[in-house]
DNA sequence: ATTTAACCGAGACGGTACGTCTAGTCTTGAT
DNA sequence: ATCAAGACTAGACGTACCGTCTCGGTTAAAT
């Protein structure tokens, strides 16, 4: 368990702050993220372990904190009118995302360990996972004002139908996430499976 | 990576394998799956740590052994010949085994430990994951014949949109899995998340 | 090594001067002389640490510093021109100090840093030791001079006979330093361990 | 604090045992007993630093337990019949070893170490103190029935006259031991200070 | 009266070692 | 040969202090 009392967050040194940052990023490439410890990181880094321990509970919430900007940006959310289009693109980001040897085996890892640490999970989830959903919610009622998604539909519902299938191929590795994946889970999830009787 | 030499499976202690699965049941219950230690379990079995390692590669695998035999009665797939019915059905034993505190917690940890570790994910597939999909895709096969499901549907993809969703809430932790979410779950794959033209 | 460079005592703070000594002397009794921390004794005082490393060396300095009149006092030595009286009395003086709670445990303490600390070693000598050596080789010149001690004996040697046993007990614990036992290591020391030649 | 339960004995790694000792007398030379962390003991002996916590309480002890067999044999106290001789011999003996590069320093430091560890104090005592003491009180006792040494004396005040000067001038540093010390102090301890009456 | 230089309280910083913990291997004696 | 028991090497953990280093705030002398 971190820290002792809440240290003052005006004294922070930049310097320190930044260079841990850059190592965590640094030893995740070179050894992984697993093999990376909070000694190795202060110690690239050039800084006391106290000082990690001082700012972050964990070594995942390092990783996090300097992961998300780049993140965020690489998870921009388009709006070009075409809702299939949109999701489509937005989970091909996703794959990207999870191939880059950066991201990708760590994003694995802070799931990993976010089902033992609560505080992290909710970290992941506030500044991650829930801002994605609630693009995604968005951009579907757009597409319900536009009269092209069903008025009807648990937008939640849609989101697992949307996004569930990457993370269960991503996580359980049931099946590879391919380049024609994300057409193929949008097309489907927009259609649905059921056969529709023939129009007269 | 543990074990000396392939040891002779012929003169396994039958006594000292039931011990261990028994202590890791045990444990489990009693003190979780993270803080059950490999010594732990042999000392609640009243066995050396190396009669552990000599048969199992690590804790996770204890675990899955203990596991697999109740999971696969809980998870028996229907066939009543309502295709909505009968997933549904499924999902909601996954769900309620989800909600068990002896299989929830530990199947969250087996699968956050299998992003680090190759050898239990491939078993975790193999004894878990891929005997439960390939039914599904069965049961599909067989709704497809019936021609309640589309014929041209991929069936892989299909289980994302069925399956996905419960695993993104159960692992991301973005929503509850509550009692109605199976069924909404698979109407919504069913029908599709897009608008009709309404028949003339 | 402590220190930038030599701050000026003109404008020393007197408030915090007295403060940190009589935090100290404070925190000696509550926890003990090993226990308590420079950062203690800042914190207790309402002092920065770099107040008292400005001033002192280290934590034994400031407690010799804190002590240091206080033992002074206590250790004047008498001239009642009994010579064994006045080493009698100087020993029990030496004898109670040794069992007071603020000072016997800390001039254990001081002493045992001393010995892998020069400079502690050196102001230990100058402030404590060597004057009352002084004090005492002084006495024995007198007593000389009374012809009631030999003229050839070292007085040096002579000190080591009249206070070596103190310490020897004192810091060896091979044995407790009693009531009786000033006067009878005085008489010892005075009369000799040889056997006299009964005179004829 | 050290080890949780006693570990069994009979099962110790003599190899690691050995190991420790050895890179514990190399690290006093080549280091000093101060600098000398049970990390690098660990580190040079090639062994686990548990292995060190679960034999010894403290460096200390694993320098006692190095040192004794070499202590014991230097100190052996001799009989020639002559007191005074023997007890030179004996005094000169310890400022050898306290003059020992490896000796000195760090029977310095564990007499230091001493005074806040009431175990390694007892220690100390039973193994290094007490033994030598007791041979010079036998060998006052021998001179006392060859009618040498007077009948009545304490002889722990006396091993206090003839001793204590040592720990005194070793300890405190109040003055080096030279090599004409031990006679000069066990004359002046045999033949007392004060001034007798001529004989007529 | 204002400047200016020091000390001051506070506490973050780079370090080092601590003693604990767990993993996985090795050793021993009993069955 | 397998077993129970547990000592072993290895090394990360999170903590505690060390002594140094800012950072504003507050004196007190020098302007």
């Amino acid at each position: 368990m971190p820290n002792d009392r809440s240290p003052d967050p005006a004294r922070r040194s930049e310097r320190a702050h930044t260079a841990i940052l850059a190592a965590t990023r640094e030893l995740i490439m070179t050894m992984g993220y697993d093999a990376m410890t909070i000694e190795a990181i202060a110690s690239a880094a050039g800084v006391g372990k106290q000082t990690i321990y001082r700012w972050w509970p964990s070594k995942a919430a390092v990783v996090l904190d300097m992961w998300v900007p780049d993140v965020e940006q690489q998870l921009a959310f388009p709006d070009t009118g075409d809702v299939a289009a949109d999701f489509t693109t937005q989970i091909r980001a996703m794959m990207e995302l999870s191939q880059d040897p950066l991201f990708g085996p760590s994003l694995r890892a802070l799931i990993a360990e976010a089902q033992h640490d609560q505080a992290l999970a909710q970290k992941l989830l506030d500044r991650i996972f829930a801002p994605r959903a609630e693009q995604g919610k968005e951009r579907l009622r757009a597409a319900q004002q536009a009269r092209q998604v069903r008025g009807d539909v648990d937008l939640d519902v849609a989101m697992d139908l949307l996004y569930g299938g990457f993370y269960r191929r991503f996580l359980l590795r049931i099946a590879p996430v391919t380049a024609d994946y994300p057409k193929a889970v949008v097309d489907a999830a927009l259609a649905g499976l059921m056969r529709r009787r023939t129009r007269r």
